[in-house]
DNA sequence: AAATGATCATAA
DNA sequence: TTATGATCATTT
């Protein structure tokens, strides 16, 4: 499937709102997880698939053609984010390349299709219920922000002192672990320019953040 | 309750 | 192995 324009997307996405979860894996016989233990990317997959992204697990938006990124955003009945969100790997080796301009960041989030879900834990996967999705664009104030985000994480793994970085770091954009457990290394630079073995790290938004872009659309 | 760190499935 | 999709689980 081909989108003309983001807008086009829109349409297409916000004809599945007010529709569960269920209802909308009945109409395309796929299988609900009973919970998220397991397959906790499984919303995001499902809603990539109904909508036709193609970009797979590739380092670009998921509507390349439009440059439109789609999101999943867990909320709460009150229309409160309850998760941050994943935007992208921290890149950690061969930084004299990377720029804000043109990075993955910059990419995706440029132009997001947010598509909110009532996703309180007590609700059962299957009766959890799309809210109304939109699209968002950063201004140029946010962009300012998120950029300078970006670029003190780069510059302090680029001196090797990716150790020192943990979850308090970023206004908007914070660096989290992204692994599949804490045995999981990856390379690096270390503070002597020596090889080193770390954690990989990803790029997530804030919760504080995505409340505010929420209450800018629905108020 | 909010924030931080840890983890799971899958594709290429 | 590293990227995607994230949420889980523990600590503050």
């Amino acid at each position: 499937m081909a989108y003309d324009s983001p807008e086009q997307l829109l349409v297409k996405a916000q004809s599945l709102a007010g529709f569960t979860l269920g209802e909308l894996a009945q109409q395309y016989e796929a299988l609900v997880p009973k919970n998220l233990l397991r397959e906790k990317g499984w919303v995001g997959q499902f809603l990539e698939y109904l909508l036709g992204a193609e970009s797979a697990s590739l380092a670009q938006p998921d509507f390349p053609s439009i440059g439109v990124e789609m999101k999943t955003l867990p909320i709460d009945a009150t229309g409160k984010p309850l998760e941050s969100t994943y935007v992208s790997v921290v890149p950690l080796i061969n930084l004299h390349q990377v720029q804000w301009q043109g990075s993955v960041v910059q990419q995706k989030l440029a132009h997001v299709l947010w598509i909110p879900i009532i996703a309180e834990k007590h609700i059962p996967i299957k009766e959890r219920t799309l809210a109304m999705p939109f699209l968002w664009q950063p201004t140029t104030s946010e962009i300012q922000t998120l950029r300078s985000d970006f670029e003190e994480t780069i510059e302090t793994i680029s001196m090797g002192r990716v150790d020192t970085i943990d979850a308090r770091f970023g206004e908007i954009l914070q660096v989290r672990p992204k692994a599949a457990n804490n045995k999981a290394l990856t390379e690096c630079m270390g503070p002597d320019g020596e090889l080193i073995m770390t954690l990989p790290r990803g790029f997530y938004i804030r919760p504080q953040f995505t409340k505010r872009i929420l209450k800018q659309h629905f108020n």
